[in-house]
DNA sequence: CTATTAGATGTTTTT
DNA sequence: CATCTAATAG
């Protein structure tokens, strides 16, 4: 299915549907970011200005000025970003690009790790935390210290785990986290510190490794530029490319700056007016930055937007000027028709899923696929409404993000087998699975945790532990289990998958005792097999699942007949870098976007301004933003509270929206909301063009 | 020490 | 609203 290899210039004729679509040819700005030799370069680029493509192109041009596939990082922010972009540099460059090395920074970073670690004093056979095993190491860390132990207020591990996180990614002095994130918490800089310090070298003695472990590790190993190592690394690749370089943090610019400071080829594309993962670190200083940080770098900006349509863009420009941004862009269009965008008040959050079920279905019989139209919100548990209401009228879709299957507690459980098996020193999984076993509670653990310590965590050393009486017949079941999994020697297909079952065996008599809603959650270990199946081994496995966790429910396997044509349902966190057709941005109330707890901080209100931009700036067609007006609330007994539209949409974006008010449903007919027509979408459509 | 239950609590975004 | 914590019974 892949075209042979052509040569670059070729590309009018490979280019993919919508690149052609847009433009045949790059336009200026995109031509002379492509043909830049060397050197740093930055790339300003505005929504929808094609951006990917113009990344894609570069690609393809060094490659076919003879740079090598393999020397060239493409570093992209997502897992989904990044097979998008190889795809289409696969589709440019034909084979060539499927050599080219990508992928996110943690996932880089992990391959790096599991090659050089053993050089620097990380074992190859590390296991990789995601942030609740992170955040229950550190409970161990705190526990062990002795902190919390029911006397004053003393932060969670949650609390304690952000902070070191954000120490870590942002290299601000804990203390300054502290006065500036938990003034509450300010005398007990002390002993953050010290559990800090625990947790540490408790990673190190237990082989593990943390999300900003994978960074801060790749930024020491290239940090240091006179070591050999770092010259190693460094000298593996001749150009860097990253994509979405305003959502980096100071920890990413260093890794960058160690990796092409022999070259300095490094290209970075981002756009600071969509700069949404503060929370993570992120920092725009980063492309702010950059022209300081690599002295002598090109500045390209792109502003000709080939997304969206003029009114579309009249009204994200409008929401985006309210905002201080240093890199002024004006994006223009040649999409010049179409209708305004729609800012639907909707009497309650029923009358907004109708609306939005209600428009999309009729966008559908226009013949616009259900895979070209999105809806997009907050927070993941936005959607719930709307997911009853798709499900009950058969209109199949796939969300994205906000998918907690991973931290689900019984796929946890589950998962904790594994790691023990394949990392006995994995102090984290070891606690999670003795206190499953009935009759052992936190004491218990910890005492077997402590004989563990003392003899070696080898494979033997559990069994010989004596546990007290109660617990004797569950401790000798998990010991058989545990020696079971390290001894089977399995190396053929689908072992891993009977690994699982195995577990299962023992573990699924638990699940049923310990959880409610015994049956969804079965249902999940099910699906977890099945992915199980598909890996070669434990080791990659836990590391995919750690690294690549499963993004959407498609990725699960559910709703498998409806693969070919799905609605997307997204948070704007992951609709980032991608478009539709129709795009339904819902819950754009004042204490959502923004969020109320964001309102102290100036910083966080325009992050969440810049949330909205992402969002609205999506569509290419058709845009409509709703809100609801009256909302149950549970906290306040009093039943209902008014919400007002966000203050994003000022009276001058909304000047250029048009407005559709969405009444409440009559009660008699409320049984059977296909009779009873809640707006008269035909009229709405014939006067959509009168402005 | 563990298991159970009642009460509080605090709700984002992702690698 | 379901998850986590604290208090108490077994």
């Amino acid at each position: 299915m892949t075209e042979a290899a052509r040569p670059y210039p070729a590309r009018e004729r490979v280019v993919h549907a919508r690149d052609a679509a847009a433009n045949d040819a790059l336009n200026d700005a995109q031509a002379t970011a492509v043909a830049h030799a060397a050197g740093p370069l930055l790339v300003v680029a505005g929504a929808g200005t094609g951006k990917t493509r113009t990344l894609v192109h570069r690609v393809a041009r060094l490659l076919a000025d003879g740079t090598r596939p393999e020397r060239i990082l493409l570093l992209t922010f997502t897992r989904r970003a990044a097979h998008e972009m190889l795809s289409r540099v696969e589709r440019l460059a034909g084979s060539d690009g499927r050599a080219v090395h990508g992928g996110t920074f943690h996932g880089t970073a992990h391959r790096l790790l599991r090659r050089f670690g053993p050089q620097a004093g990380v074992g190859s056979d590390f296991t990789i935390m995601d942030q609740g095993d992170a955040e229950d190491l550190m409970q161990l860390s705190r526990a062990h210290l002795g902190f919390g132990d029911k006397k004053k207020r003393f932060p969670k591990k949650e609390t304690l785990h952000h902070v070191y996180s954000r120490h870590v990614n942002t290299e601000i002095p804990v203390p300054a986290i502290l006065a500036d994130e938990y003034p509450q918490f300010a005398d007990h800089e002390e002993a953050f510190t010290r559990i800090f310090v625990d947790y540490t070298s408790r990673k190190q003695d237990r082989n593990l490794v943390d999300y900003d472990d994978l960074l801060l590790f790749w930024a020491m190993l290239v940090g240091d530029a006179d070591a050999p190592l770092a010259e190693k690394i460094a000298g593996l690749y001749d150009h860097v490319l990253v994509d979405e370089y305003q959502d980096t943090n100071v920890l990413q610019s260093r890794i960058l700056q160690g990796m092409a400071r022999r070259h300095r080829n490094i290209t970075v594309v981002g756009d600071d007016a969509q700069s949404i993962y503060s929370f993570r670190g992120a920092t725009v200083r980063n492309i702010l930055d950059f022209p300081r940080e690599f002295a002598g770098a090109t500045i390209v900006a792109l502003e000709e937007n080939y997304r969206s349509t003029q009114p579309i863009l009249d009204v994200t420009n409008t929401l985006i000027s309210r905002a201080e941004e240093r890199y002024t862009k004006n994006l223009h269009t040649r999409r010049l028709g179409g209708e305004k965008p729609w800012l639907v008040t909707a009497h309650d959050e029923q009358a907004q899923t109708r609306f939005v079920v209600d428009r999309i279905l009729e966008l559908h019989e226009e013949g616009v696929l259900l895979r070209e139209m999105a809806v997009l919100f907050r927070a993941g548990y936005m959607s719930a409404d709307l997911e009853i209401e798709l499900a009950a009228r058969r209109v199949p879709f796939e969300k994205w993000g906000g998918l907690k299957f991973l931290e689900a507690a019984h796929v946890k459980d589950v998962l904790a087998f594994l790691r023990v098996a394949e990392n006995p020193r994995d102090e984290v999984s070891w606690f999670r699975l003795l206190l499953l076993l009935p009759g052992v509670g936190e004491t218990t653990a910890r005492a077997a945790m402590d004989h563990l310590t003392a003899s070696g965590w080898g494979p033997s050393a559990f069994a010989a532990y004596e546990a007290p009486a109660r617990a004797r017949a569950a401790h000798r079941a998990l010991a058989q289990l545990l020696e079971s999994l390290r001894s089977a020697a399995d190396a053929t297909e689908g072992a891993l998958s009977r690994e699982v079952g195995a577990i299962r065996k023992f573990y699924d008599d638990i699940l049923r005792e310990r959880y409610d809603r015994v049956e969804p959650r079965l249902a999940d270990l099910d699906q977890l097999q099945i992915i199980a199946g598909g890996f070669p081994d434990r080791a990659a496995f836990l590391s995919a699942l750690a690294l690549e966790p499963p993004q959407s429910t498609q990725d699960l396997g559910f709703g498998s007949d409806s693969e070919d044509d799905a609605l997307v349902l997204s948070t704007a966190h992951s609709a980032k870098g991608k478009e539709w057709d129709a795009v339904f941005v819902i819950w754009a109330v004042d204490g959502w976007i923004p969020l109320a707890r964001a309102l102290g901080d100036a910083e966080q209100v325009e992050e969440e301004r810049r949330l909205l931009y992402v969002a609205m700036t999506r569509a290419r067609n058709h845009l409509a933003v709703s809100y609801p007006l009256n909302v149950y609330d549970s906290r306040r007994s009093a039943d209902y509270s008014i919400d007002q539209v966000s203050r994003f949409l000022d009276r001058g974006v909304r000047e250029g929206m048009q407005r559709v008010v969405v009444e409440a449903l009559k009660s008699p007919s409320e049984s059977d909301p296909s009779t009873a027509p809640v707006i008269d979408l035909r009229a709405l459509a014939r006067g959509r063009f009168g402005a």
